[in-house]
DNA sequence: CTAAAACCTGACGTTGGCGTCAAGGGCAAG
DNA sequence: CTTGCCCTTGACGCCAACGTCAGGTTTTAG
């Protein structure tokens, strides 16, 4: 198989292929005129790589996890590695669940309009903002639909 | 309050404070020597952009949501908003369940090395991934079915 | 045979949330 | 006055996972 259709049926681009080969990450044997040919593993090794960049695992981290996957054992220090990791994930999803939860209390104060659960009503600190410079950003008063997130 | 008690009791430092200014986050009143001067609240103020962030929000998007934290009530743009970064969010904790599911299982894997459950000796996918739908998804794979209520 | 894909190797560009000097000003204590 | 700590603006550095362009070769379809 070679690199277009391992990027394909992995979802990535074919640059991110060769980046993770530079990384040792990935391997590939070559065709007498240089191409990289892969095995069909590869498609899921390579999600599996995606999967751990999207849960914020660096290059080198992954670099030394996969040896163990490959091998089936690790050393103790992988292992710790292994578990640090995993404290880490759990960590970045109970951040996650308190930003959501104070994503939910902004929705929650707009459409309970009540002082109780509105500290901007109660108290007027960072009141004296609202009006001039809170609704123009950085340039041109001129721009109204700029926006697409 | 100057800069320096308002990063120590936020846990920032100050420049990422005066980087939250530059941003339009977080304003301040200036000393007629030109220091800045918080109130409290900015305190508060800056743990919640704090969260923001390391949920992954980027920082025009903050700007976006504060004034409705400030005034208590949005447009419907900005519920929009609010919900689309929810689901980014729900969709990233899911992300991060599968990582640390795989994780996992590659510690089961070097707990107990049968072939069985090696997937890099035999044949069989490894995760509760199908590789059905992987036809075209550049941005990010966060297809999981329900393992977080 | 030819033209279009697909592939190759560099190599520079991007993005964001700061870190980190650099060079100076302000202000209380001794 | 001077020491020392905190503050100011400005500007460059950084890191990581690629995107993207350039310029050339290989494979494939017609």
């Amino acid at each position: 198989m070679r690199i277009g259709e391992v990027a394909r049926r992995a979802g990535v681009s074919t640059r991110a292929l060769r980046y993770y080969e530079e990384q040792g990450l990935l391997t590939s044997e070559r065709s007498p005129s240089g191409q990289r040919t892969y095995p069909e593993s590869a498609v899921e090794r390579v999600r599996m790589i995606q999967q751990f960049f999207t849960a914020g695992l660096p290059s080198r981290t992954i670099l030394r996890i996969l040896p163990c996957v490959d091998t089936g054992h690790g050393s103790p220090e992988i292992f710790e590695l292994l578990a640090a990791e995993r404290r880490r994930i759990t960590a970045a999803m109970e951040d996650l669940a308190a930003a959501r939860d104070a994503l939910d209390r902004v929705v929650d104060m707009a459409n309970h309009p009540t002082p109780e659960h509105c500290p901007a009503l109660r108290e007027p600190a960072w009141a004296p903002y609202d009006g001039a410079e809170a609704t123009e950003v950085p340039t041109g008063p001129s721009r109204a639909t700029a926006l697409h997130a």
